[in-house]
DNA sequence: ATCTTTATTGGTAACGTTGTCATTTAAATT
DNA sequence: AATTTAAATGACAACGTTACCAATAAAGAT
């Protein structure tokens, strides 16, 4: 495959082709004001010699790459993917790249890809959260670029975000479940609360099943993960402690799914000896039977337009527009409450 | 945030310790046969300015980078997520990062996404499966770095692959299914078999069938991309057929599910009334009740071992082991056959 | 036919780093 | 103490591109 020889360059270009090696440049890079002649003789040259443009010499000199930073906290995760997946999406047709990492839902480990990914003189960093170390803050100090804060909207952003209300969910479901007439009320997290929004979340349901005259009876936070397992650990878990529940809300739908199925197991009777909800409104919820009530979120929709404004800033470059977008979530009730 | 002024550079770090360039650069990236006092003077420099490496200019210089271009067919399925953080978890530790493009499993998308990613000189290349365009193959041709193709085993890679065979997860499910009783037996595949190996584990499927006498009645490939609607929109189509089945292995654990939610919805008894199989073997499998008979695919392994074989060749560059792994497939019997 | 304006092309330098080779300094050997 | 060897530092050039400015050619205006 390696025919040994270094890769051809404009100015292989320029030399077969008789013109300039800046010439070739445009024409390569698509700048205006070419004439049809030189674009030609130029494109047929650079497809001789089987030219390939180098954009790490483009970035040195132009001080800037079309590269996008972008650091989730896994991809072992239903809800990052699509998030990732709605950015591709927006990036699509222009020249913008991803570089991903990933932070292990650790902020230390955060500011350390960071700090590496800035080394590549990304155009945009889209990160997750609105919850940073200082560390990352510092690294992002002296960027300039474009800075995307995706999945939460109740916070102040460095510089941009799209994001769901945290604060909102935990209200639309204690509400539901109040509504429902459920009045004895757990809360199963996992991963120890990582990230952040997760607490924010709970936070807000406890406050407002108080508000509502049903405090919350009790809320477990696993160690582990969250993952179908997890989620039926954290089930029995409550139903050890015999606390004569009637409805339990969970972090996400992975753990509410998997209380769903340990019930299911075991013949207890959803909703009729116990109430389940989730978050994230995973297709899932939606097929199995009872369907699971849950708070559906945008995931795609964040990640493109979390792309979107990156892009804008990028080739517009018109207006610094500093703008926090927050999302609709809506309330899926479904049959297991 | 942005103080403008431009980013110190190697050389203001080299004036404020009063070194020479080269010594500041050789201090920054761990050169060896380093004085400690030099070291330190440097270093207490570059803290002071604030000094970033610029890897576009040191990637120019040293005509490569650290890049690793991986391309997946998308973000949206269960499958690819987990190969790259496998990717991601064994480039842990080095200071490679992960570009990425999403082909949408389109062949013309997959070579024009890299040759895009091919202008960032990446240090290698990771893509899904055996089956490429020329155009695809094209590009790669002068490309000098490692390639891995992950997924597929069976096959000739480009240059190294990791997969699984899936001649032999077509056979497996047929000897399961007919070891089991069953003898009418039907498939089902989705978004028009893209990719290809999923025909290829279609086709090995169906002719182990015939091989043990009982010859495939019926195989339905949906237009859709695989989900779980899709599954049960399959199951529905072949019921209507009224073709008397006892069995279906479907392309994938999506469409799988999505069968047995439709069946569960419907109390159509699995396996009494009809027996379901999927392939992936993802989490959820085992945690639904009945649970579904499947092959577990290694996935998160694969592309593990796929991120370890491109650090191997970049870091020791030792020998250019142009190998092919496969990986073992193992047949999770599950409640549904 | 001459003068402007605009479209098209070219020349030079610079982006920030590091490979290569040269030089100086320190350590080891005789 | 003189000589050899190794360690530490430095100078220079080059990686391939494009921004900036200058020059030329074509088109339009008078």
């Amino acid at each position: 495959m390696d025919n040994g020889e270094r890769k051809p360059t404009l100015k292989d270009v320029a030399a077969l082709s008789g013109v300039s090696v800046i010439s070739a440049s445009r024409v390569m890079r698509g700048a205006p004001n070419i004439s049809a002649k030189l674009r030609e003789k130029v494109e047929r040259a650079a497809q001789t010699v089987g030219y390939q443009r180098n954009r790490i010499a483009g970035s040195l000199r132009g001080q800037t790459t079309e590269l996008i930073a972008v650091i989730v906290p896994s991809m072992s995760n239903h809800v990052f993917p699509q998030i990732v997946d709605g950015i591709d999406d927006a990036l699509k047709g222009s020249q913008l790249r991803l570089v991903l990492g990933m932070s292990k839902y650790d902020e230390a480990g955060e500011a350390a890809i960071l700090r590496d990914m800035l080394t590549w003189n990304p155009a945009g960093v889209i990160l997750s959260g609105l919850e940073h170390s200082d560390e990352t803050k510092t690294a992002l100090a002296h960027f300039t670029g474009p800075i995307v804060e995706v999945m939460d909207s109740d916070g102040d952003a460095i510089d941009m975000s799209v994001g769901v209300s945290m604060d909102e969910a935990g209200k639309l479901i204690a509400r539901h479940l109040v509504d429902q007439g459920y009045t004895r009320i757990a809360y199963v997290g996992a991963w120890g609360e990582r990230p952040k929004r997760s607490l924010k979340r709970r936070l807000a349901f406890e406050a407002e099943l108080a508000r509502l005259g049903h405090p919350i009876i009790t809320s477990v936070i696993l160690d582990e993960a969250s993952s179908l397992a997890s989620g039926a650990a954290g089930i029995e878990m409550l139903f050890a402690k015999d606390l004569d529940l009637d409805a339990v809300f969970f972090a996400n739908d992975d753990l509410a799914l998997g209380a769903l199925f340990y019930c299911q197991a075991r013949s207890i009777a959803v909703p009729g000896d116990i109430a389940l909800a989730g978050y994230n409104g995973l297709e899932m919820c939606q097929s199995i039977t009872p369907r699971l009530t849950t708070i559906s979120t945008p995931r795609f929709e964040m990640g493109r337009l979390a792309g979107q404004l990156i892009r804008a800033r990028i080739d517009g470059a018109d207006i610094a527009t500093r703008q926090q977008m927050r999302l609709e979530l809506e309330l899926v009730a479904g049959e297991t409450t």
